[in-house]
DNA sequence: TTGTAGGCGTTATCAA
DNA sequence: TTGATAACGCCTACAA
């Protein structure tokens, strides 16, 4: 233990003027890098800076600027993102080297209890970012609320459900990719195919349990189909044992995500069960997951970099005063492994 | 496709006290729930709010109060910490839960790019935060300087080499951890031990290769070590790989994470061997990867969401200017499954 | 090319 | 209990 020193007040560009013996105004063009100002000055002004130890101040710079070249990226969830969906991952990354070329700051934000959801709130309101990035909204949540009546410059990640109209999406086709997968392992020679269809009270989630009756048509079973809330591997665990005990004869699953499917065949080893030779077994998201499991999952590989990447672009575009684009889909592609 | 409204100019305090009939000061009053407010003036305050929709602007308090109630949280090396590594995760809601309840506000910045490492290093500095939490940080970094040159109360989760002694660590003890899981994988008989040790160039990569030198004491053979650079499956299948080429006769293995495990137990697969009847495998970190690999990981436990946490506690009690503790250690714990 | 002065939206001090 | 007024640290006309 030691006591921490006092921390001693920070220069400004008032001290830097007093000490090189100019005006504020010259060392703000100083600092900004603004053409007209002499070379003696300059020397002065560097000097100054170096001897009071000044570093320039955001926050005012902000407040008179009226911007803040800052993005907010809200991730809700956090549990069941953080720990059982490494996709979060990739789209933080996607958008943080897209607000990154345009010189922008992610700051992200994490809503993980009633608390948070005020104070980040808040937070929106305050002037501290210019836009936001919002990842598995909920219709009515506050923050959604918040940044609609702020008219806040924002993109969403996956559509919420009834979620105004005015702000701008980016999203994959699930429900055309859900109806895609289940008919390649349908193709397989498969029977009886049950889904494990998580988080219906989200689009995504709703949207691949349409596609996956869809895609069974005069053949789809509602028996077969179990709803669990989360995209979680605990969830598809779970899910799997209750299904398996509804219907023993199953023969291929269709599991709403890659942790859902993970759950799924571990469930179904349990149980037992070879994959793919007993039940085929087809995942969602190409996440870090469907790599893992053993055999390696058949799934829909979502371009998770990339709806990072575009919901940037969607906002640094309403920055920028630019027409604004309401929905951007991206594509996805089936990649075909051992589980199925 | 359409124009976005112009965004209309924010009301502010001065335009609520105007249309209520009171003065900025009062107004000020009101927001901050202080006392010495009439009945009066109160409501027709609260009727001004309403009309002109004010919301304050929490980047102009900062400015005259000197404080943010923010905390940064900096992640190096997302690549492999997001995408391979679910202990952070943990940490990440371990330290916002922490900082929640004290109503401060965790903002995340990735560090992921050298642009990325000057704007952080910017923002840092800009006022924008109180203090910071930093995770995986190096010696000789730009952010670590930046903290350092700045006093900035500052707690780094795990101890980077070489770091100034005057900063706070909050660590576990990995030599010893990685001591005694050694130990315990050689007690069950294993004759030929080898360990993929990863990031030698951190503090936490190096202490656990020493564990596993000193646990193994005089049967310690240098060639079946082998280095890989990060805590990733990758590096960890590519590992093995190699390490079996050189030591088929391998019957041990200590992976210097669970991800690394994870890889290693699929090298092993690929090779025909099975886990752990003919190569024993443990990890370290219990982390999601424990549970999902086939069999599950015998390991270490390391208390992720717990070292967040306690990060935060550090921060939060040097900017109440309290008695800085320097270094924090939390316990370890083996959880011994079925890989070994 | 440089200095002056006003303002960004708050809070805080001090009379009234 | 309230209202002026001066900060907070910076940018930016405008004038010199």
């Amino acid at each position: 233990m030691s006591t921490r020193p006092a921390r001693s007040k920070r220069a400004t560009v008032h001290d830097v003027a007093l000490e090189a013996g100019v005006s504020r105004g010259t060392v703000s063009r100083y600092v900004n890098g603004e053409r007209y100002v002499s070379a003696a000055a300059r020397d002065a002004i560097e000097a100054a800076i170096a001897k009071v130890g000044y570093v320039p101040n955001t926050a005012a710079r902000n407040l008179v600027m009226q911007r803040t070249q800052a993005v907010g990226f809200i991730v809700h969830e956090p549990h069941s993102l953080f720990v059982d969906d490494p996709n979060i991952g990739s789209i933080l990354l996607g958008a943080n080297t897209e607000l990154s070329q345009a010189d922008h700051q992610m700051v992200v934000l994490i809503v993980d209890s009633d608390r948070d959801t005020d104070r980040v709130a808040r937070y929106l309101t305050g002037g501290l970012v210019d836009g936001v990035i919002i990842v598995s909204a909920r219709a009515d949540d506050p923050i959604t609320r918040v940044v609609e009546r702020l008219q806040l410059p924002a993109a969403y990640v996956g559509h919420p459900p009834g979620a105004a109209s005015s702000a701008a999406f980016v999203v994959i086709d699930n429900l055309g990719a859900a109806r895609s997968i289940t008919e390649r392992l349908a193709a397989t020679g498969r029977r009886r195919i049950g889904m494990i269809a998580a988080a219906l009270d989200r689009d995504s989630g709703a949207d691949r349990l349409a596609g996956f009756t869809a895609a069974l048509g005069d053949s789809f079973d509602e028996a077969l189909v179990e709803p669990v809330p989360f995209y979680s591997y605990s969830a598809g665990r779970d899910g799997m044992r209750r299904l398996l005990e509804r219907a023993p004869d199953l023969d291929g699953v269709f599991a709403a995500s890659d942790a859902v499917a993970a759950g799924a065949i571990e469930a179904l080893r349990a149980s037992g069960r070879r994959v793919p030779q007993d039940v085929g077994v087809v995942g969602f998201d190409d996440s870090a997951w469907a790599r893992r499991t053993t055999p390696q999952l058949s799934t829909v590989r979502q371009p998770a970099a990339g709806l990072g990447a575009e919901a940037a672009r969607l906002v640094l575009a309403q920055l920028r005063e630019q027409e604004m684009i309401t929905e951007r889909r991206l594509d996805t592609e089936i990649v075909w492994r051992e589980s199925a």
